[in-house]
Order: C-alpha cells, then sequence, then structure tokens
DNA sequence: CAATGTGAACAGTTTCACAGCT
DNA sequence: AGCTGTGAAACTGTTCACATTG
C-alpha cells in the first residue's frame, strides 16, 4: 500500500532531533562531491555513536547498503520527507523585536517549507513597518491578511505576552506553538508546545561547569554530545571572523 | 560537614533543566504573598506531574515539609545555589547581529551571575559600537579589555564563523559555550557545550504535527510537557500585547 | 569483507504507591 | 489529614554484539 518509506511505528524524540543534523551533514557532503556516508562518518560529524546513527536511520526504512552505506542524496530526502519539510507550513511571528527579526533573517530558518504569511506586534513604533515583505500589524488586523489557516505560531514576546500571542494564535488555527518567552503556556491539549528558554540554557551550563559534571556536554533540543572528536588544537591563524 | 544542602550524588540532566522553572513559579508566588507551596501546584503551574517535581526536588536535600510543602523563598535560594546562580560567571558573546542583540537585551538572560565583559563582531559597521555598556570589538583586541578568564561563551554567529568562535573562547578559558550557530563543534572533551538550533525547533514541530504524535508537546531542552492544563478558552478580550 | 540492521542487555527517567513526618 | 520523600516497577532510549547482506 504505502509507497515503501516511513518503517511504521513513531520515531523517539531524541531521534526526531537528531535527524535534521544528519541531514545538514549529508547534503553538505553531496554538495562536495561525496555521494555515499557511512554511519561512522556521519556520527564522526554529528558527535553521536554510529549505533546511534544507524538506529536512528533505521526508522525511515531500509535506507543503507550493508557494505557501502547510506547515499547522501537520497538520506536527504528521506529526511526532508518524515521532518515534513516538503509540506507547507504558514508561519506568523509575534513579537518583533531583535529575537522575532533575528527568526525572520537567520538563514536557514524560514526556509523551504516553513512560509512566513504574517508579523505580529504592538508597539507603535514598529507597527506598519515592512520586513521581509511582510507588515507588522496588530493581531486584529491579521485575519483579514490571511489566506489560508495557521500552522506554526512562533512566540517571540516578552513573558508577559506570551499567553495571550498562545491564544490568538490558536484561535487562529496554529496547532503547533514554539516558544521563546520564560513562561508554561496554557494550551489545548491537542496543541504541540515547544519551549525554547535561553536563561535556562545558560543556568543548565553553570551548573554542571559548577558540578564539573562529566557528561555535561549535552544537547539542548538536539540530544547531541559531542566526544572528544578530532580537536585541531585553536586555529593558528586568529582572524575572528563574527 | 557539609552545611546541608545537594544531597550527594549528581542530579539527573532533565531535572537540572526543570530547576529553573519551579524556581520562576516559586519567585512568583512568593512575590504575591504566597509563602508555601506544594508539589501538586507547582507542577499544575510548570506542566508537570506532582511526583516528578518531588523527585526533582528531593535532590536538593530535605527541602520540604510533610503536610506542609515547600517554602517558596527557600526554593529559590535552594535552586540558585544548585544552578551556580550565586556565583560570578563572566560571559563573553560573539555575533551581534540580532540574535546577539536580543541576548544582550533579554530581561532575565543576562541577569544576577551571567556577567556581560565582551562583545565581539567583524563587521566593519558595528565594531567600535557601545552596547550595554560594552564597545564590540575583534577578537585579537578583547584580550587586552578582558580583567578574568571567560567563563561561558555565547555564539551568535552564522555557520560559517562558529568553530573559529567557538577555539577563540576556548583559548580565552571559556569552560562552557552556548552555540546558536547550526553547525556541531570540535572541541576538546572537557568543554561543555550545549546547542540551541532554532530551524530544528521548526522541524520537530513540523514532524510531530505530520504524525499527529500524541505526547508530541514536548519541551525543547527543558524537558516540559505541559499536559492539558486548565486552559482558558481563549481570552475574552481580543487586544494584542506583543 | 565492509557496513547495515537489529535483538538483547543495559542505563537512565518517569510513574506508582505508600511509608513516614508534621 | 495532608503532603513529602522514596523504593520498586514500568518505561524509554542507548549501547553492544553479531547475524545478514551486497
Amino acid at each position: 500500500m504505502a509507497p515503501e518509506r516511513q518503517r511504521s511505528g513513531v520515531i523517539p524524540e531524541p531521534t526526531v532531533a537528531r535527524l535534521p543534523i544528519y541531514q545538514r551533514i549529508a547534503a553538505e557532503l553531496a554538495r562536495t562531491g561525496q555521494s555515499t556516508v557511512s554511519s561512522e562518518q556521519l556520527a564522526a560529524l554529528a558527535g553521536v555513536t554510529a549505533a546511534k546513527v544507524r538506529k536512528d536511520l533505521a526508522h525511515l526504512g531500509q535506507l543503507g547498503t550493508r557494505g557501502t552505506g547510506y547515499d547522501a542524496a537520497q538520506l536527504v530526502r528521506g529526511i526532508s520527507e518524515v521532518m515534513g519539510v516538503d509540506q507547507d507550513w504558514p508561519v506568523v511571528i509575534v513579537g518583533i523585536g531583535n529575537l522575532g527579526r533575528a527568526l525572520i533573517n537567520a538563514r536557514g530558518f524560514l526556509a523551504r517549507g516553513y512560509r512566513l504569511v504574517g508579523l505580529v506586534d504592538t508597539d507603535p513604533r514598529i507597527l506598519g513597518t515592512e520586513i521581509s515583505g511582510h507588515t507588522v500589524v496588530r493581531f486584529d488586523e491579521l485575519p483579514a491578511r490571511l489566506a489560508d489557516k495557521v500552522a506554526i505560531g512562533i512566540i517571540a514576546t516578552p513573558a508577559s505576552a506570551a499567553q495571550d500571542a498562545a491564544d490568538q494564535l490558536v484561535a487562529l488555527g496554529a496547532g503547533s506553538l514554539l516558544n521563546f518567552a520564560p513562561t508554561v503556556l496554557m494550551t489545548p491539549p491537542q496543541i504541540r508546545v515547544r519551549y525554547v528558554d535561553l536563561s535556562i540554557e545558560l543556568q543548565v551550563l553553570s551548573h554542571f561547569a559548577l558540578t564539573d559534571h562529566p557528561d555535561a556536554g549535552a544537547m539542548s533540543s538536539v540530544g547531541i554530545q559531542p566526544i572528544g572528536l578530532p580537536w585541531t588544537p585553536a586555529a593558528e591563524e586568529r582572524g575572528a571572523r563574527s
């Protein structure tokens, strides 16, 4: 029945978070002319173990060839497919401060399937401003400008405005929220919420620095943990690029 | 011997990532005059289960009182202590684009123990600019301006510059790195690296939206998962604050 | 014979249920 | 009676080792 791909059961969250990393690496290798990758090489470049790479990729179906490795281009396609990057995801960003702008401008963030359809703020100084082809409006002006339902809402407001933003986004049909504000959101259970709390990241780092915890080099969301990798002992020439 | 606190073994990473959330809630409750909190209430506000709250807090030692709950103020102090927020953590930010500025300005990010000591970039247009009391300089000018070793380096550069930034930060003594660039860093094994990859967050959301995965409402780094909480069915009055 | 795919052992977290204080 | 602290059970994810395949 099914065309082939997508093995069967659900893919564990840590695996889902690692797949985009493998994809990025595979894409880069393909770009530089390497057509096949081994789990070993992928592991070294992603900072994980080879066994983990194989278990992770096995969730995509029989993607590799024994004795040879994985086809880089096919890997990229396969991962795009399970991540849903091929679909169309209308995105609204609420809160056009520095963080909101960073998200709008970051290369690779609003790429491929993630289509910006609205920018919301309340600061009179930036209302009406045009950014990246979109005019910043208040929430009540947004519906008139939207052709489709919102799929993903990004909350880049101060904590005090986050819950309201979430309510409005849900009302606009957003089924998924990405919240950068340091607050826990109250949402109906069917809404997927993902939190990125920058101050927590710092605190986790300082905690592990304090306790000198050996496995502290863990990933935030991605679950990666670059273990003692080939490290060039501090580049010779010191011309800081930023 | 030991004054009391800090039970014994290491605190599991998921717990460490949740502690700041409990702290925020406890601080807010204390501020509004509530002196004690139950694990139940904390759980409801943090979007986790009460059992998890108790297990988590048990790592801080005997902090609660049976039959009563936890003392809010004491909770705040206890968590500050294990997170290392009381210590002094000199921070350098590399990459003063929108993201870097967002981090500099975000309330609650560079608070308490996290002390900004340097801003690095290479763009001639912003070199020499004064932001938040710090002049943006190139890496080679930084050592002359630093009184202390760097503890935490924040990488907010494009991916192409991230590895170089990491090398330089390590050379300046940074033992912990927070990397926002979409790259895996090669660092000596004793360096703690934490990754926040914004594009991965979006992809994880779309994947779970696609597969309609029931427990998709997971936290990025924090491991929180707000489960069907008391949800006010979309605020009545629609005045979007951003 | 190199490298994947995977069952089985292992490790780490969460949940449960209740003993133990206050 | 109420609520914490915690062993034990359940669950989830990782590592290991190797059978399997091209």
